[in-house]
DNA sequence: ATCCAGGCTGAGG
DNA sequence: CCTCAGCATGGA
């Protein structure tokens, strides 16, 4: 078959025409996006939910990090049960709701420091890791960057492109390749990839997706 | 009954 | 530096 090379704008762009993403992520509140960037680690959306809604009945739909206080770390990790791995998330829950208290529960506070120091400060949290600080950065904090999950290393690799194997450096990789980027591109395009591998299952059923016989360059 | 789903950590090589 | 077991649930 005939392979057509395409840039990562240009996958953007394909990715863009063909699924809508329109209102991802899937959350009510700023603090309802960072409860589930942690408890997606490593499951399903599914249960996710099912954690959120035990969560918001619990403390109510507001999700402040004050609310999340009123629980202890045992009550929470009931709580958010279903999500599984609740005995580490809840811990790291407890954490970050102890963090954005020292600034006040403010986010907006949050924001005003540098993009730097947020990431590092979130990193320093026992249970953080890169993704999960990079998907707070992205959607709750709101600054650009690219998030190296799963399902871009599935995309990238289907199209003949292979990540370094570091976080770090694919990160970097990946944002030195398309720079023209707005937050809210930014946010689509994680959005977008994170879809269309819930869409085609990977790498077998790349072949019958869209985006079969293009070849990725960066 | 497996296997999978949007990771992270700590221990050991 | 790197690898990898352990962490747990709910649905296919």
């Amino acid at each position: 078959m005939q392979e057509t090379k395409i840039t990562l704008e240009e996958l953007y762009e394909k990715l863009g025409a063909q699924i809508s993403p329109a209102g991802w992520w899937p959350a009510a509140s700023d603090w309802e996006i960072i409860w589930g960037a942690v408890l997606i680690q490593n499951t399903n959306w599914r249960n996710v939910d099912l954690a959120l809604a035990e969560l918001k009945q619990n403390i109510g739909f507001g999700l402040k990090p004050s609310d999340v206080r009123q629980l202890s770390g045992d009550e929470l990790a009931q709580v958010i049960r279903s999500a599984g791995f609740y005995t580490r998330k809840a811990q790291t829950i407890v954490h970050l709701s102890n963090y954005f208290a020292q600034y006040n529960d403010d986010l907006e506070a949050v924001r005003q420091l540098p993009r730097k120091v947020i990431r590092q400060e979130l990193l320093a949290i026992n249970g953080v890791g890169e993704e999960t600080a990079d998907t707070i950065m992205l959607y709750a904090v709101q600054k650009s960057g690219f998030i190296v999950d799963k399902y871009s290393r599935r995309l990238f690799q289907s199209l003949g492109v292979v990540l370094p194997p570091k976080y770090g450096q694919a990160k970097i990789y990946v944002e030195q390749s398309i720079k023209s980027l707005t937050l809210r591109g930014w946010q689509n395009l994680h959005a977008l990839i994170v879809l269309f591998n819930q869409q085609y299952k990977l790498p077998q059923d790349f072949n019958d997706s869209f985006l079969a016989g293009y070849q990725l360059v960066m």
